[in-house]
DNA sequence: AAATGAGTTTAGCCAAGGCTAAACTTTATA
DNA sequence: TATAAAGTTTAGCCTTGGCTAAACTCATTT
């Protein structure tokens, strides 16, 4: 079993790549400075879960990878288990779920999977990996770069901010969701959409947060 | 928020005091060494956790006591949540509550009371403390010393011990459960005693943990 | 009263995982 | 091409929380 700060660490390199990953972008993310990030990196290095380029940058081994699978797995069956049981908000799953990704037991995992039905997605559309690492294509698409005028699913919205996630919230945006572009304003790619029989307004780097398909 | 070392410590010197406690005997239910205990219980003194007399031993302040309460009100919370929606048998939710306990924010542990209706009891039968540390009086007696031929309510089974706690279920006992005892074996205090219409033997090691009241 | 032994404490070590300050690479710019 | 800036690494320090070995206390026994 490997450390929390272990498995923050890979699960991190795990968002950030799959490209090499530079010690200063590390190290704000998670953050601590550079220095300590060089530090545990030539330590994952030792272990065999990073492969690490000096000066260049990280990224994760197939060890490695695994393993941060299955950090993201816990943390999404987690958020989806807090969110049916308890009804937690969207915007507060995140947060919990961090703590507690590093304290569930593959027992408690397993049981959880199953009473949720082995759900592949968590409650703000992000795929979940199977107990093997797993993991399907991703085929959805960033709101910012999708056509107009045609009905849009909202499949996925942004999971660890929970300003964005409440303002969606608010404005109807959540997995499921039916959604049309009105028009998208050239200056700053700023969309305005229709959700319903309401319309709005969302900024581009909101929007290119939301990710969507066509299917219906 | 204090480490989950702190938290062990502070738990385990409620679950053993109120009385001092001995450097030796708070070691061994850790798992670590005397010297290490020594250390750390200095510590604890200096944050004002704990009191310490050098070669008599050391027992929680009120402020210890209150961290600790908190520490055993997530504790049986997480067992009371686990079985309720996962259904976890009473074998297995310790040792899961015991990990999950250090992980569980303030915010999740009143979710989780109130999900469950604030109750006053875990799944072993053992006092819930209240959010401020609240423990109302134990008035629960062990099976071992209790009378025979009246019909006892079980109230309390053991939770640290998964194979006592799994025969415990295969015979049928678990809090809620009405028992009496025919007959006490002189020679080792064994208890004959009978639930619904079978007779079954408990020794009386384990009927001391486990706790009865004569209310219907 | 002195000695023994159990229990406790002290001293000093180690690994994990942070930090700062200084040295080193690499890249971009003059 | 030389140099400055940005990013990375190294060196050395700190705290937490373990460990062992040795020293100390205290209660009991001779």
């Amino acid at each position: 079993m490997y450390s929390v700060a272990i498995e923050d660490y890979l699960k991190s390199l795990w968002k950030l790549g799959p490209k090499d990953v530079g010690t200063q972008e590390l190290a704000s993310y998670l953050e601590i400075k550079p220095a300590s990030v060089t530090k545990m990196v030539l330590r994952l290095t030792e272990m065999g879960l990073v492969d690490h380029t000096p000066y260049k940058g990280a990224s994760l081994t197939r060890k490695g990878e695994l393993e941060a699978l299955s950090v993201v797995r816990r943390h999404r069956l987690l958020e989806s288990f807090l969110s049916q049981t308890l009804g937690l908000g969207r915007d507060q799953l995140h947060a919990e779920a961090e703590k507690l990704e590093h304290a569930l037991s593959k027992n408690l995992e397993c049981a959880i999977a199953e009473y949720l039905g082995n759900p592949t997605r968590d409650p703000h559309g992000h795929p979940i990996p199977g107990p093997n690492g797993e993991l399907y294509n991703e085929t959805d698409l960033p709101l910012s770069d999708s056509p107009i005028n045609m009905t849009l699913t909202v499949m996925q919205v942004p999971d660890n901010d929970s300003n964005i996630l409440s303002w969606l919230e608010n404005n109807g945006i959540h997995p499921g969701i039916k959604i049309k572009i009105i028009s998208r304003d050239d200056f700053d790619g700023g969309l305005n959409v229709k959700i319903g029989d309401s319309k709005i307004r969302i900024s581009s780097s909101i929007a290119s947060l939301v990710k969507i398909s066509f299917e219906e």
